[in-house]
DNA sequence: AATGAATGAGAATTCATTCAT
DNA sequence: TATGAATGAATTCTCATTCAT
């Protein structure tokens, strides 16, 4: 994580981390963040309004961050396929790198349209890139294929996250399955 | 399925459902769900020893309910194809039906281990029913592929919950579509 | 102050009373009247749904006492003379028994509308009490004048609750200053 | 008068006494005083040593003005009923040009020994420059009579300053009412 | 079985005040 | 003088759960 000497706002935002992911939104204490972030209970408040806007802070650093990893990427690779594995890797990766933060995909606070907002922003950026590398290969339905691959690469979070025995080198294995099975439905959708 | 129990408990889930499910877990409230079954808050305790309880016992009769539907639907179903049809259907139309119901999709009590516990057993199942009709047909890592066919399926619910002009006959284009794709990215796969 | 056994509003009436008037609105906890009152602190918030409303209802219930036994005190008097010293005599009487209550004269809470509301009810039964047996005797302008006796006998207030030598006795001869005072301005306005 | 103390603590002391005045001292942020002084938080005390003192030196700035002016305006009335009249204008036109700072006779901090002193100042000031002209013209408990013709104008400012309707022309209407009863009330106890 | 009055632990947030610059 | 970022004490109100009836 970022810590910039100085930069409260980041440390702030990776106490949070740390500490939403480890246990969710409503068990995470206001006051736990400020002492993991070694900062007076009061300070918090001259950077984030309200738990609930510092949860959206901070998960809207980790979408900016996945995107901008994930385009980064992208322009190494040539061929759909290269760019499907991409994608995929980087999205299982995601995932594997968080195992001990699993209360971030599944303890969000409910009621924050602010929050809601932000996944839905996060999503159709998301399905954007793939769209247009699907686009410009000529498929139909980018979208819904977009969709579909990421949906597929999603379901995958559970075995991930919630298998002990799964290991780094299972994740290529499934980056593989994912990009074929998806590269085969799409051609021949065509 | 669960006529075993008595009136006051299907009445009682039956308030739970609608209130978690408007406003999830955490903002909805014991005497609410009290209120709404017309009984007094104590005799909850009565028949759910905790508001998790009550919400993992909710969310186990829903459960059932879709894999006991599934089945029969699958019954009258002969070709793989049919079958894929009638799973994405039956999961799709399973969003569509609970379109007001959202918060039971993004909401759930963080820390139960007997809920998580719950989900799990679900996933296990559902993809077991799954993985079985594709290892029938001759398909390698079934459950993969399982996963994967849900995980296209479950993705979809985001427009299905979240955009207001989805309609029921889109319901059906999505179903053509996912089944469509798995099956083409399948037959390839073999 | 009225503890009728298992009256529990008057019971927390009663706490309420002897601390916001010892200590003020402001400096006064809910916790304090909840240990007084010999209740929980979560009890309170079943009878009154505030802070403010607990200091409203407090306040209104002693309104109440006060026009009711003036009322009573004025069904034994006669002449127009005899009915004012009564209610000289109640008006400074009654702050003469709450010298150790100096607080809830001076200390309110600020912002809330009900409270204004019961202290401006309270001020139109109180003048019309007095402007109605002006009136009968004659009087112009009744509601004015008696506007001005109760300004006359608030004003004694100060004294009677911060000149720590005030005797019971000095009550009386207040009494007759301010009837005589105000009967003879009265006599010859008519 | 207050051309001693420089410009700042008159630009503060504004400032407190519109927000003050507007909201009440404890809905008052000292933020929110330094914010419409135009300075820093900080530096509002380097000239007030607390939110109480501040609210004190406001009240005795206005308090030290409201005398400085009666006694001004006295120099010009011969008669006592002249001199009574200028005590009622002056009394109840200073409500009426407060009417936007109803919550500064209403809400004052409560346990600040220096503003209840303050206040007990004032009236001792007030009630002897009354008293004063009493004396001189022969009456008996001169004290007595300032307290009651203080206490008629004060139960004035109700009207004032909560009746919407209440006009400049009423203020007239009420020093003659005022000063006539008194005026009468006294001559006839001599 | 059913009730619902009573409990009390628990947490977010505010804001007067300080002090290093 | 002037600043304003940082502090942290302090308090209301909520709500799952209990238990006497």
């Amino acid at each position: 994580m970022s810590q910039v000497q100085g930069d409260k706002w980041n440390l702030i935002l990776d106490a949070a981390y740390e500490l939403f992911g480890a246990n969710g939104f409503y068990e995470t204490k206001m006051s736990e963040i400020a002492e993991r972030a070694g900062i007076a209970k009061g300070t918090l408040y001259l950077y984030f309004s309200s738990k609930e806007q510092l949860f959206t802070a901070m998960t809207k650093r980790d979408f900016e961050q996945f995107l901008e990893q994930l385009t980064n990427g992208l322009q190494q690779s040539e061929s759909l396929k290269e760019r499907l594995s991409e994608v995929a890797s980087h999205h299982l990766r995601y995932f594997y790198n968080r195992r001990d933060y699993t209360k971030l995909f599944f303890m969000m606070p409910n009621n924050d349209p602010e929050m809601l907002q932000e996944i839905q922003s996060f999503m159709v950026q998301y399905i954007r890139i793939l769209a247009d590398m699907l686009e410009i290969d000529g498929f139909k339905e980018p979208k819904l294929l977009a969709k579909s691959f990421i949906g597929i690469l999603d379901m995958m979070k559970m075995d991930i996250l919630f298998d002990p025995s799964f290991q780094e080198e299972d994740v290529c294995q499934r980056v593989v399955f994912a990009t074929d099975l998806f590269m085969n439905g799409c051609m021949h959708q065509k």
